[in-house]
DNA sequence: CCGCATCCGGGGCGATACTG
DNA sequence: CAGTATCGCCCCGGATGCGG
């Protein structure tokens, strides 16, 4: 991108990741970790492939990424996040908390591309452990043909991309019912009416689940 | 800006105000509150003038701003951020403190455009009231041809765009050694080598300084 | 002077094809 | 798998014009 030209912090933070791609690239390294090209690729439809080329390159050359290859078994070529690039974390979860109540609106969500694993911030922002003391949990949702990891560690609730090696509840939904449920617009009986199916242990759920999501929504019955 | 086309809350965000100019646009409107059209080209140097128009009207389209008449002493209309437009705060904060390292480095300031009010985040991002019980204090900066407010209020620290009308203490000073003073890279005698001046009431200064900037600095006499 | 609209040149971007 | 090459479009930047 080409520079503001101004002595502002802000200025500058967006003459370095302000490109298009740019942060949904850094978004992809947050959530899944170190990738392959093919990785990335696969988490930013709609990137031309010489954009993400580019823009890997720059991201190099400022210090936000790095590439490293892979020993053997692997054998092929990571990138991964640096400290300068991990430190954009807070500036990615305020924009989009702020972008989240666009879900919501009718319409988002119609022919538009999707991955489970972008439920991961989202899902990060609103669940709470409510009770930290008890063993650990590990909840997988599918809502798009990839998955992502609900876990408690240390009274903290993480999530990841990827699937759950022994979950102790299994979400498949789309996307939306989920996201009404895990912000509260909708409790479980209401999410389950528009699509939302779990198996496996519900008290799972009802643990990390916010305030108002608790009800059995009698009221609707 | 043409849509990622992603059911993603940090897409969706970025399909709003990830055009170039917006998010600046919304920092004036942050910093400097209501403003005519002129004062916002002034507070964007380097925006051509279509393009200034054409955001605007984008971001009252969406909902962030809100253009009103200003009653007749004024005359003149005046762009107002919303509720909703005042919630990217703490998306344009986070991103201003992830981009402050970059004014430090060598080289950043020459030949960029630069206004005093542009400081009031990082300053507001590093000051803190170590008195907060004793009465408040403004004191006025001017790094550029306008000015800058820090004000205690309640515990709190405060910046605005503007003069002060009866500050304790009136700074005067490049940007950098400004900088330098509030991130606690340099102690106030360190500032003042570098070319900081100030006049009135020191003990105001030293009541906001962060810890490091404390330091006499006879480690440099 | 304020608040734009219009015009034009250049380059960032998007889509696809191709390669080691 | 990991990119490069090419081409057309449209966004953007800069200048100018213009009504209130």
């Amino acid at each position: 991108m080409r520079s503001y030209n101004q002595y502002c912090a802000l200025a500058k933070a967006l003459d370095v990741v302000g490109d298009r791609w740019t942060l949904l690239i850094v978004r992809e390294l947050i959530i899944q970790g170190p990738c392959r090209y093919t990785d990335l690729r696969n988490g930013l439809p709609g990137v031309a492939t010489n954009l993400l080329a580019d823009r890997l390159r720059d991201l190099e050359e400022v210090g936000i990424v790095r590439r490293e290859e892979a020993p053997p078994p692997v054998a092929s070529t990571l990138v991964h996040l640096t400290e300068r690039g991990r430190a954009l974390w807070p500036a990615i979860r305020e924009l989009g908390r702020w972008g989240g109540p666009l879900l919501a609106e009718p319409g988002a969500g119609e022919d538009e591309e999707f991955r489970t694993h972008w439920l991961a911030v989202p899902t990060w922002l609103h669940l709470v452990d409510r009770r930290p003391k008890d063993k650990p949990i590990a909840i997988e949702v599918r809502s798009g043909q990839d998955a992502m990891v609900i876990e408690t560690e240390g009274g903290e609730v993480r999530t990841r991309a990827g699937r759950a090696e022994a979950p102790d509840a299994v979400i498949i939904s789309p996307p939306k019912p989920f996201l009404g449920l895990i912000t509260g617009r909708l409790d479980l009986a209401q999410a389950e009416e528009r699509g939302l199916r779990y198996e496996g242990d519900a008290t799972a759920l009802t643990r990390v689940l916010p305030d108002r999501a608790q009800s059995t929504s009698r009221r609707t019955a």
